[in-house]
DNA sequence: AGCACGCCGACT
DNA sequence: GTCGGCGTGCTC
């Protein structure tokens, strides 16, 4: 008889330890009885027989992780502080059966770098890391393309990361026309039968070049010759749940792991990257069109000015974009004579308004109830509305304008890749005159004809009071103005207070990011490490008294700063009281010996946390 | 006595 | 995470 110990794959749990009549080789996938159900595992080492009962390994499947795949798996496990198991659910796509089918399609285009790109690929294939800061159209993708195309020569591959791949289809047709059938995507909204034949292509060495949203980073592809991360500066690369991970930070780790190299692009490049890496800068795009800034001091909303532009550019048949960072209607509701705010039941957060649907919504945990006529505390019918949301401003513009084709452009109406590409293919077909979106609006779409972007919202996003707050709220300003003026001469309004900040550094981000540097200096990222760590409990009390004790032992390490330990700003979500211990160091590894020695249950860890609500 | 609920520890 | 065991406290 052999026994193993087998990490549970998905499981909190630490391997445990099987047996199995056959040598197994190790990494390969099994299935095995936990509490009486079946589950997946991953064999691991092979050891004597323990001195306690085991259960037999039922079933041994084909599948096994490649060992690049186990060293990472170990790495997110001790810096993101999960087990091992969690740590493979990550890389465990449903399983897959062996059906072959694939019509081979050939590159059809060809790409000549101009002598500054070429200067670019030669910088970037010398470091083992670097950061591509090259503005909108200056053409990063050309660069990504020639790298791809040098790295299949040498019979490698290539992990090819953008934020939420499924929304940008238009990367996608691009490197399928250049790459054809060597070119597979990958992302978390693929069916399940996409997904099957992307795998295949992936497991049988069809698939060169993997592009996709940050889940790429874990398939198994042993003979990887690059990692590109474009947008490197995107929170989306963020896990938002356990294990909390960063895929750019990841995509580094695998870099030294595979001894390749790792290319970070972005227009605006974060902070910590910038000082982190050797960068190339590349300038202006190929058309170098001329924007011109507006700024407005005004309160929010479509001001008369605002207007007056919109018009002006639908009557010379240009197309106009607006960006705010704001869903629905509205985000508020309140009653102006006593005051009461309308707040979600289970959060400690305001409901939006949603018009089309009589609802007030919670984002949170998207509990609906229907608007109410009176306020429910004084009965008073005099209810506000406060802070803009998209649905709003597609709503006044096609009240106000004549004739104006408006497209509300964000997570309440894309909600598929099929309505994303019927919204651009009907933009970019000159239907629509006007789209309204968050953030969505920013991500690396090409819009044609556009030549005025309307921005609300900008000072929301600089008083969020997060240490990134300016890096965020410049970065979000530079994107979306980027998406204008491809083709000539365009306008950017910016409705803000801060005109000084914004027009100090629009067309100038790495003078922000020097500035920058001694606003952080000693304080924050990439000069300190910061550790969230979040205790949620439905009963307040015990979330409190888990930070207590946890608090309490963190103090005994002198490396480490307690830099607060209280509740959350959103102090309930989905009916849970939250507490909050924020944590700096110098390094990492203080920061995971303390924790990892003061651990309570209940602790969700967040290494190197990028939201603070 | 019977049962609902919360707490706690084990899971190989 | 998920399960089951056990104690507390409330109801029939």
């Amino acid at each position: 008889m052999f026994y193993y110990t087998v990490s549970i794959i998905g499981s909190i749990l630490e391997p445990l330890t099987y047996h199995s009549k056959d040598k197994l080789s190790k990494l390969s996938k099994v299935t095995v009885l936990l509490q009486g159900k079946e589950k997946a595992g991953v064999v691991l080492d092979k050891v004597d027989e323990p001195d306690f009962e085991t259960l037999k390994i039922l079933h041994v499947t084909e599948e096994y992780f490649l060992e690049h795949q186990y060293q990472l798996a170990k790495f997110i496990a001790s810096y993101y502080l999960c087990s091992l198991g969690e740590a493979f659910a990550l890389m465990h796509p449903q399983s897959f059966s062996t059906v072959s089918n694939n019509s081979l399609k050939d590159a059809t285009t060809t790409i000549t770098l101009s002598k500054r790109q070429d200067e670019a690929l030669r910088f970037l294939k010398q470091h083992p890391v670097s950061l591509l800061f090259g503005d909108t159209g200056s053409g990063k993708t050309e660069i990504y393309m020639k790298f791809f195309e040098s790295v299949i020569q040498k019979n490698k591959r290539v992990i090819f990361l953008m934020p939420e791949i499924s929304l940008t289809p238009q990367m996608g047709k691009r490197l399928e026309r250049h790459f054809g059938s060597s070119f597979v995507m990958w992302h978390s909204k693929l069916t399940p039968k996409q997904k099957k034949e992307a795998l295949q292509k992936i497991y049988n060495g069809d698939a060169k070049i993997i592009a996709g949203a940050r889940s790429a980073l874990f398939l198994p592809i042993d003979d990887l010759g690059v990692i590109v991360v474009d947008e490197e500066h995107d929170d989306s690369y963020k896990s938002a749940s356990r294990p909390r991970y960063h895929a750019r930070d990841l995509a580094i780790y695998m870099g030294k792991l595979y001894a390749i190299s790792v290319v970070l692009g972005s227009a605006t490049p974060s902070l910590s990257s910038y000082v982190k890496f050797p960068h190339f800068r590349l300038k202006g795009g190929h058309v170098v069109a001329k924007k011109e800034y507006i700024y407005e001091a005004s309160r929010e909303g479509v001001t008369p000015l605002i207007y007056h532009h919109l018009k002006n550019n639908l009557q010379a048949k240009k197309q106009s974009i607006i960006f705010l960072p704001t869903r629905a209607n509205f985000k508020y509701l309140s009653c102006q004579d006593c005051g009461a705010n309308f707040t979600c039941p289970y959060c400690s957060v305001a409901m939006s308004i949603h018009n089309k649907y009589n609802a007030l919504k919670c984002h949170y945990c998207n509990f609906t109830q229907a608007i109410p006529k009176e306020c429910p505390s004084c009965h008073s019918a005099h209810l506000s509305s406060n802070r803009m949301g998209t649905a709003e401003v597609v709503k006044e513009l096609q009240e106000s304008i004549e004739d104006v084709k408006v497209q509300q452009f964000d997570r309440d109406t894309i909600t598929t890749a099929n309505k994303l590409k019927k919204a651009l293919k009907s933009f970019n077909d000159g239907e629509v005159d006007m789209l309204v979106g968050t953030q969505m609006l920013s991500k690396g779409h090409d819009y044609h004809g556009v030549a005025l972007a309307v921005i609300f919202g900008m000072d929301n996003m600089l008083n969020m009071g997060d240490y990134r707050a300016r890096e965020k709220a410049l970065s979000t300003l530079i994107q979306v103005a980027g998406r204008s003026g491809r083709a000539g001469e365009a306008k950017v309004i910016v409705q803000t207070f801060n005109e000084e900040f914004f027009r100090e550094y629009v067309e100038r981000y790495e003078a922000f990011l020097e500035e920058e540097k001694f606003f952080r200096q000693g304080l924050y990222p990439p000069y300190k490490k910061l550790c969230r760590i979040l205790f949620a409990h439905k009963n307040g009390i015990k979330a409190q008294e888990a930070m207590e004790q946890m608090r309490e032992c963190l103090q005994k390490f002198g490396a480490v700063e307690i830099v607060g330990a209280k509740k959350c700003a959103i102090e309930k979500v989905a009916n849970k009281y939250r507490y909050e211990i924020l944590l700096r160091a110098d390094k990492a590894t203080d920061i995971l010996k303390a924790v990892k020695s003061c651990k309570t249950p209940l602790a969700e860890v967040d290494m190197d946390p990028l939201e603070f609500s």
